[in-house]
Parts: structure tokens; C-alpha cells; sequence
DNA sequence: GAACAGATATG
DNA sequence: CATATC
DNA sequence: GTTC
């Protein structure tokens, strides 16, 4: 096997460097050493190999980070102050045989995803599997975020504890729902354009939203939040008494204990406690940064930044796509209003058209700009060729619309080849994402486009038409079938992973020619694309 | 107490 | 591989 | 944080 390897350059030290090689050679591999941090490195890395596909992971061509070499570091002993994801999986292991030592996080059985994730960690493997079964990918990325760095295992910074919570006992009584709060993508009515009744409570909530969303572990805290605010945006009337919402899906006891304190008092205790901390603050403010997630934040804050103001003065910490995002900052977080967004949609398609005058394309301008929002946080574009002949390279598009100076700047590096998936499999689609601003405009804008094959585009259109919590739900309504629906198209599990989800009832046997093909075939009525502004993921 | 969607780009 | 993003 |  051959081992391609770098070190990220935030981090990147001789010494791991050194050691990573002495390694590589005890094990006898052929390996590659490169230490590289500019745009493209991945493509560079790969290329080493001289690949077909320049770009992605597959059984020949490992990419080793900085993760892996402290991993080695402190197998060897070097320094065993390093945590690693083994070290951190063995406490976990032990903890479920013999419980927590202090009495927290006590692992007492499994679920089928949840032992697959912690045997494919003992087993060696950090992302692909052990044997044969595949870890969901977004389950794996969240079990990595929330098990490995997240306070379950006491790792994080910011003790739950420190802040007040609400006291709340669940009812005893099982809630029954009504039969219009199924699953999120079945409902009909439209959002889009409805005003919002309880400005007042989704006010008061947003807060909580914001705060669990700079942390990489609190995903569903943040999740069920935002559902509670998507839930009373989309209500009809304006509520006056908790008591009204008691029975709605998602409003748990301590949910319910806020809405209560909200409409007596006009604010939630808990919302304004948490911003009380300057630690917070500070990682918001970094993570306005396009490329700056929880955890990059939560570096840069250890270094002492604790602003973008100050982040400004250093430069040298970000690569080459959080350096974008800071220099276009200011730019980016204004709204783009709905006819600029059309103008911008507009401007891809001219160019496409007349650079790929014989293919008569199909382009759409996605995201919220299809459903009909009035503004945008950016400008999402697909293509396809209406015939089953392959994409043209997407780079050609990109680099004629560099030369008409729209595209200011590439947040991805635009190839010429397709990549490969995790199965090793060349994909059929190509992205990208950059930055854009139209001929007499003063303001640049984010600009997302992608290129799918024909067969794919009901399922791609639907997907980047979102929003993502429609998506979610449609995904998990196909999952507990049995299905596993993505933007390239609905398959048939690979296998069945727990008693609530059912067997695939029928093959995928269907030719999708449009979104609505994908509807009927699921059995749900159509939506409108402004109608798929909608709040939740749970299941009927 | 498990699950809460599925995928790609970067370094 | 870990992280960020769609 | 909520659901099952
Ligand atoms: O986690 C995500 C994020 C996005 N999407 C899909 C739905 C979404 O509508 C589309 C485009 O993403 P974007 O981030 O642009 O969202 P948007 O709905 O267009 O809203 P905004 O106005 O912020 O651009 O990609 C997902 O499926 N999952
Ligand atoms: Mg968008």
C-alpha cells in the first residue's frame, strides 16, 4: 500500500514529520512525503500517484493528517499527554463495562449504528468500516464531534453546569398527534410567504439557536431549538398560553417551561445566560468567517483571538479558504435581495449557453431563491445536460466566468476530472463554490454551482432546493423505509440496522424524470418548491 | 438510551 | 483523517 | 432537546 502523506500547516512540525516516515518505513510501506499547505494540496497529493481521478481517498492512496502522526506520537510514548481517538474509544469501551467512574456518560448498550461506530473505532478504523457495515455518514461525523471532543467524556471547555437550566418534569401522559404532524414533507401549506405570527416567542428562542450552533456537540440541541422557532413561524395564529402548543411535536417539558416564562416575562432566562459569556461571544464572531467552524474557533480563541478584528492581525493562522472568507467578510453576510439573485442565476446560465451553445442545457437557481424568499444568503445554480451524454467539465464554466470577471474568487479548486467517493467509485457530479459579483454591482455575493448528469437531476434539483430540514425529513422518511435517498438518486439500504426500520417494501426500479416522479414514488403528495420551507424531521 | 440525512471539498 | 459546508 |  502505498501512504501519501502531509501535515496541515497551521500545525505542522519536523518532528511529526520525522516520525511519520520512521514509521511508514518500520511498516514497510512505499510512502510519499510531501508537506504542503497551499490551495489544491489535496489535488497535489493525490497527483503524486499520477491517479486517473486526481482527487479522493480510495485503498491505494491514504491521506494522513495531523491526527494520525500524534496517534503514532503517542503509541510510541513520546508524548502520552496526546489524546487520541483510540485512547479516548478505550475509556468509552470500559465505561460500558463497568460504568462511568464518576457517574457520567455511562454507555449501558448499543444500537445498531452506535456499536458499528464504536467497533470500527476499536478496530483501528476512523472512517471507513470494519466489516462491511457502513456507518451512516452523518451519524459518524456527529458520534466523532460529540463522543471523541464533546463534553461527553468531560473534553470541552465550557461545563454544562456553569449555566442555569430549566427544571422541567416530563408528562406522564404519551402524547398523541394529530395527523398533520407527520413527517415535515408531507405537510402542505406554505411558510414561504406567510408572515410570522410569534415574532414574539421565535425572537426569544433564536439566541438558543445561535449559541448551540458554536459548538460541534450540541448538533441536536440546536436542531430541536430551531424546530421549536420553524414550528411557531409556521403556526397560523398567534399564541398567547403555552397551553396551546402542548401538544405539538417538539415541544418537550423544557421547551414548554420557556414558552411559558417568554410570554409572562418576554424573554427565556436560559437565552440571555448563555450569551453572558465572553468566551461565547467570541466564538460567534469568529465563526461569521466562511471556513471557521466550532472547532477552528475554539483554536484561534486558545491563541488568545478572541474577534475577527483581531483575527485580521493574524493572518498567517487561516488557510486559503478562510482567508476568502475573511477578505469578503463584510460582503457576504448582507442578504442578497431576490432580483440580484435572479440576475446572478441569470448570468451562469447566459455564460453556460454561450459557451456550450450545442448542449442545450437545463439551469435552475436553487436554494431559497426557488422558494420564493424574497431575500438570500447566497446564490445556489444547477446544471444538467437535458441528454445521457456525461457533464462537460464544470472548470470550463468557471474559468470563462473568471474571464468575464464575475467570479472573484474559488473557495473550491475547480478540476478537470471527477472525483471519487468513499465507495472508490468516480462521481458523476461536480461542485463549486466561490465568490461572485455582477458588472455594476458594488457588493460580492457567494456563489454555489453544480453539474449533475441527467438521471440524477430530479433528485439533485430536489436536494438543492432544500431547505436542508425538508430534505432531513424526506431522507429519514426513505430511511425508515428502507431506502437511502441522497441527491444522486434513492436506493435500497445496504442493510437493515435496527427493528424500526422496515425493509425495503420495493426495489428502485422507476425512471425519475422529474422532482414529482420522486413524490408519487414515495407516496406523498407534490410540493411546490415554496412550499418546502418547513420545520420538522420527525416521522409519523 | 438510540436516533435525529447524506454527501463533498479542503489541507 | 478532521473539519466545514451544502 | 425531543421522541419512541
Ligand atoms: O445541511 C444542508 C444544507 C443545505 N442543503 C441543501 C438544501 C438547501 O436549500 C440547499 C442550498 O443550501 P444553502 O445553504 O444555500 O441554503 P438555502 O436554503 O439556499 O438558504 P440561504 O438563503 O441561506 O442560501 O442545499 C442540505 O440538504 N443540507
Ligand atoms: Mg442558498
Amino acid at each position: 500500500m502505498k501512504v501519501a502523506f502531509f501535515v496541515q500547516g497551521r500545525d505542522v512540525t519536523a518532528k511529526y514529520v520525522a516520525l511519520a516516515t520512521k514509521r511508514l518505513e518500520a511498516l514497510e510501506v512505499d510512502h510519499a512525503g510531501t508537506n504542503v499547505s497551499a490551495p489544491g494540496v489535496t489535488h497535489v497529493v493525490a497527483s503524486l500517484f499520477a491517479r486517473e481521478a486526481p482527487v479522493g481517498l480510495d485503498k491505494d492512496v491514504q491521506i494522513v493528517t495531523l491526527a494520525w502522526l500524534q496517534y503514532v506520537v503517542s503509541k510510541q510514548g513520546h508524548e502520552p499527554s496526546e489524546l487520541t481517538a483510540e485512547m479516548d474509544w478505550r475509556r468509552c469501551k470500559a465505561m460500558q463495562r463497568n460504568g462511568a467512574p464518576d457517574g457520567e456518560g455511562q454507555v449501558k448498550s448499543a444500537g445498531a449504528d452506535f456499536q458499528a461506530w464504536v467497533e470500527m473505532r476499536l478496530s483501528g478504523n476512523t472512517s471507513t468500516s470494519a466489516d462491511g457495515r457502513r456507518i451512516p455518514s452523518r451519524y459518524l461525523q456527529r458520534c466523532n464531534a460529540f463522543v471523541l471532543r464533546g463534553k461527553y467524556l468531560g473534553l470541552a471547555d465550557f461545563p454544562p453546569s456553569e449555566i442555569p437550566r430549566h427544571d422541567a418534569q416530563p408528562s406522564k401522559k404519551r402524547k398523541r398527534y394529530d395527523a398533520h404532524q407527520g413527517y415535515a414533507c408531507f405537510k402542505s401549506g406554505t411558510i414561504a410567504v406567510q408572515p410570522n405570527l410569534n415574532e414574539h416567542l421565535t425572537n426569544a428562542f433564536q439566541p438558543l439557536v445561535d449559541y448551540y450552533e458554536i459548538f460541534n456537540d450540541e448538533e441536536w440541541r440546536k436542531v430541536s431549538f430551531k424546530r421549536v422557532i420553524d414550528l411557531l413561524r409556521s403556526l397560523k395564529f398567534k399564541v398567547t398560553s403555552a397551553d396551546q402548543l402542548r401538544s405539538y411535536r417538539g415541544i418537550g417539558p423544557k421547551v414548554f417551561a420557556m414558552i411559558d416564562e417568554a410570554l409572562r416575562t418576554g424573554y427565556i432566562t436560559r437565552a440571555k445566560e448563555v450569551w453572558k459569556s465572553d468566551a461565547a461571544v467570541s466564538l460567534r464572531d469568529l465563526q461569521r468567517v466562511h471556513g471557521i467552524g466550532a472547532t477552528v474557533a475554539r483554536d484561534l480563541h486558545k491563541r488568545g483571538i478572541r474577534s475577527v478584528a483581531e483575527l485580521r492581525e493574524h493572518k498567517e493562522l487561516l488557510n486559503s479558504v478562510q482567508l476568502i472568507g475573511l477578505e469578503y467578510l463584510d460582503d457576504i453576510e448582507q442578504r442578497i435581495p431576490r432580483a440580484e439573485t435572479g440576475a446572478i442565476g441569470k448570468f451562469v446560465e447566459d455564460t453556460a449557453r454561450a459557451l456550450w451553445p450545442s448542449k442545450a442545457l437545463a439551469v435552475e437557481t436553487c436554494g431559497s431563491y426557488r422558494r420564493g424568499k424574497s431575500s438570500s444568503g447566497d446564490v445556489d445554480v444547477i446544471l444538467t445536460t437535458p441528454d445521457q451524454a456525461g457533464c462537460p467539465p464544470l472548470a470550463d464554466l468557471i474559468a470563462e466566468l473568471h474571464a468575464r470577471k464575475f467570479i472573484a474568487a474559488d473557495l473550491t479548486q475547480p478540476k478537470d476530472q471527477l472525483p471519487v467517493n468513499r465507495q472508490g467509485q468516480v462521481a458523476r457530479k461536480q461542485t463549486y463554490m466561490g465568490i461572485c459579483k455582477l458588472p455594476g454591482y458594488k457588493v460580492h455575493r457567494r456563489l454555489d454551482v453544480k453539474f449533475y448528469p441527467r438521471e440524477q437531476f430530479p433528485f439533485a434539483l430536489l436536494y438543492f432546493t432544500g431547505n436542508d430540514h425538508f430534505n432531513r425529513s424526506m431522507r429519514n422518511f426513505a430511511k425508515r423505509k428502507g431506502w437511502s435517498m441522497s441527491d444522486e438518486g434513492i436506493f435500497s439500504a445496504q442493510r437493515q440496522r435496527s427493528e424500526r426500520i422496515a425493509k425495503a417494501s420495493r426495489p428502485v426500479d422507476t425512471h425519475f424524470r422529474t422532482e414529482k416522479d420522486v413524490f408519487d414514488w414515495l407516496g406523498f403528495p407534490y410540493k411546490h418548491p415554496t412550499e418546502r420551507n418547513c420545520y420538522d424531521v420527525t416521522f409519523a
